[in-house]
DNA sequence: CTTTTTAGTTAAGTAGACTGAACTATATAC
DNA sequence: GTATATAGTTCAGTCTACTTAACTAAAAAG
């Protein structure tokens, strides 16, 4: 009971601080990148749950297929992304990160990952543990939901 | 040292599922509101540090200064923030949050708020104790880290 | 085999974010 | 007290995202 109490609240407070702290890191991020958040969206997307169509995307962020179909252009265009013909269906595209776009998303998650380790620096080795155990706990609550969910 | 090995890959599996989750809830929700992203990031910027002038708008989003008087314009025009002079400065001007920035902005926590509350349904009591301590170490780590650098 | 859906592209036009440059007004330096 | 730096605004113009509408081509339905 009192857990509960507790739980919701510090849930909030971390995630607030986070929050706040990983989306103006993405964004800045973006912008040294040269990319607009929303083509940099697209990579992500990509990177995140595999290759896909174009009517994924304009699904996924909820915008037409004429500026989804424009968006990706200009990623192929920058040799970001590769766009061919599904064998299954030739009316259809597969997109799929290419190298580029690949290592440009590594690097992102690369600079996050630092901050990360600086938090890390600051714990000891017990912290890290519970903490450890209690991410695995989380990540796994939260995959259960998003597998339940579809 | 086996801690610290596994430390950081946990962490960093659950930030790439968290992140990606929160991030599109966001710009889902910044959305629906009808504000802009850079709009809605201003005021999500005002509600985490608090009241500041035009200067530190611009410098924080990296736009120039011009960008970001008509940016905050938009947002006073709305009605999402008041725009008053620094009383010991009488060329700056103080932003705040209005009552009906607020909200918005809160009602957004709530939303990503609920998803949370989802994640503890599936988590006994004790998960969700172990899960409480490691939250607040790392916010704790995080504001530690965030005013080392200031 | 024609009809209709579905996947995606192209084009024209609107709206927002952004920049540099010119400007006003206050504060600071000498 | 003049000169300069600072805080912010306004304007004109550019770029990007986005939409609707008209289109092509392939698949599915009848």
């Amino acid at each position: 009971m009192t857990d509960q109490v507790q739980f919701s609240p510090t849930l909030r407070v971390w995630m607030d601080t986070f929050m706040h702290r990983s989306m103006r890191g993405w964004s800045h991020f973006a912008k040294s990148t040269g990319l607009s958040m929303p083509q940099f969206s697209i990579l992500m997307q990509l990177h995140h749950k595999g290759p896909c169509g174009m009517s994924e995307v304009s699904e996924r962020f909820d915008i037409s297929a004429a500026a989804a179909s424009q968006l990706v252009e200009k990623l192929v265009q920058g040799g970001y992304l590769e766009r061919t013909e599904d064998p299954s269906d030739r009316r259809a595209k597969l997109l799929t990160l290419s190298a580029k776009g690949s290592e440009l998303i590594q690097l992102g998650i690369e600079e996050r990952y630092r901050w990360m380790d600086e938090l890390a620096s600051t714990l000891s080795a017990d912290e890290q543990k519970k903490i450890s155990e209690a991410l695995v706990l989380l990540t796994n609550a939260a995959k259960e939901i998003e597998n339940r969910k579809s």
